[in-house]
DNA sequence: AACGATCCCTGTTGGC
DNA sequence: TGCCAACAGGGATCGT
């Protein structure tokens, strides 16, 4: 599933693709991947033939700056993929959404329309993005900052860690890995974690988020996610609780157990993580 | 306001 | 072997 680590390792493929090119044809096969367009008949008109300025990520939002004020927004959903061919490749089964670029095409494959993209004005892009919180890579907050968002809260830690409006970019598996990683159970009211857990957690996002990228991604089995020039995601291997129910525990040789919790599937070991 | 449940969607998986 | 229900989940929405 793409989380903050595919969209950037996606991105950072693209750029060199996109940043400085113009964008010569647009093509949408699925209109239900525009939901999030004011104007649906907008996406094309707006966009075409202008250039990408500079790309961008916020959260699990993929922004390509275009000139004349203009955002493209992509957001993977859960089986979202982008894929870079040559221009002339017959299109693939899912390819919802398509930019010729150059001789170069870049697709939007999506076989469960849970992504969407959309071409923003400044306006429109900040109606987008304030719903949007601090990203948890570039602008992770303190412990003194978050706290207060906490306090109080009965909701599980791992219910709060996935809402995109507290901090933005985790989703199941690397809420997963990081509560594992910080050895704090994921069911514990958010609200009674102490300051020593709560910096824990903090600690360990950034540290399983840029592993992560460093693999370029989690491709789990099912291959939903792999890089634009189809490469998976080396990451999968490295995973500590998702995933790996009844196996031993790399930390203390408990066995990983799994649960629906807020639900999701949900991976962690008891004897560890507190 | 906070929280949990439900829905969207379809390829894959597992049970009978 | 074949069929079909269950499952996966990010985000929007709804009910309590």
């Amino acid at each position: 599933m793409p989380e903050l680590p595919e969209v950037e390792s996606t991105r950072r493929h693209l750029a060199p693709v996109i940043e400085g090119h113009r964008i010569d044809r647009i093509e949408v096969g699925h209109p239900r991947m525009l939901r999030r367009q004011p104007r649906p008949a907008d996406f094309v008109d707006r966009s075409r033939g202008r250039a990408v300025v500079s790309t961008d990520r916020r959260g699990k939002f993929m922004l390509w700056h275009l000139d004349g004020d203009l955002t493209i927004v992509v957001h993977l959903g859960m089986s979202g993929r982008m894929q870079v061919v040559p221009f002339d490749e017959v299109p693939a089964r899912h390819a919802h959404v398509r930019w010729r670029v150059g001789d170069r095409e870049v697709r939007l494959v999506d076989p469960r329309t849970f992504g969407f993209v959309a071409c923003l004005t400044d306006g429109e892009l900040d109606d987008v993005l304030s719903g949007i919180g601090r990203d948890a890579l570039t602008d992770l907050p303190t412990v003194g900052e978050i706290a207060p968002t906490l306090a109080g809260r009965t909701a599980p830690i791992k219910a709060l860690l996935l809402d995109q409006r507290i901090v933005a970019g985790l989703g199941n598996i690397y809420v997963d890995e990081v509560l594992h990683e910080a050895a704090v159970a994921p069911m514990r009211p958010a609200g009674s974690l102490e300051a020593r857990e709560l910096g824990a957690v903090l600690r360990a996002i950034p540290g399983i988020l840029e592993a992560a990228l460093r693999g370029g991604g989690t491709s789990l089995d099912d291959l939903a996610y792999l890089l634009p020039d189809g490469r998976a995601g080396e990451y999968v291997a490295t995973l500590g609780a998702y995933g790996r129910e009844g196996e031993p525990c790399r930390r203390c040789g408990g066995t990983i157990v799994r649960t629906v919790l807020a639900q999701r599937s949900t991976h962690w070991c008891p004897d560890c993580q507190h």
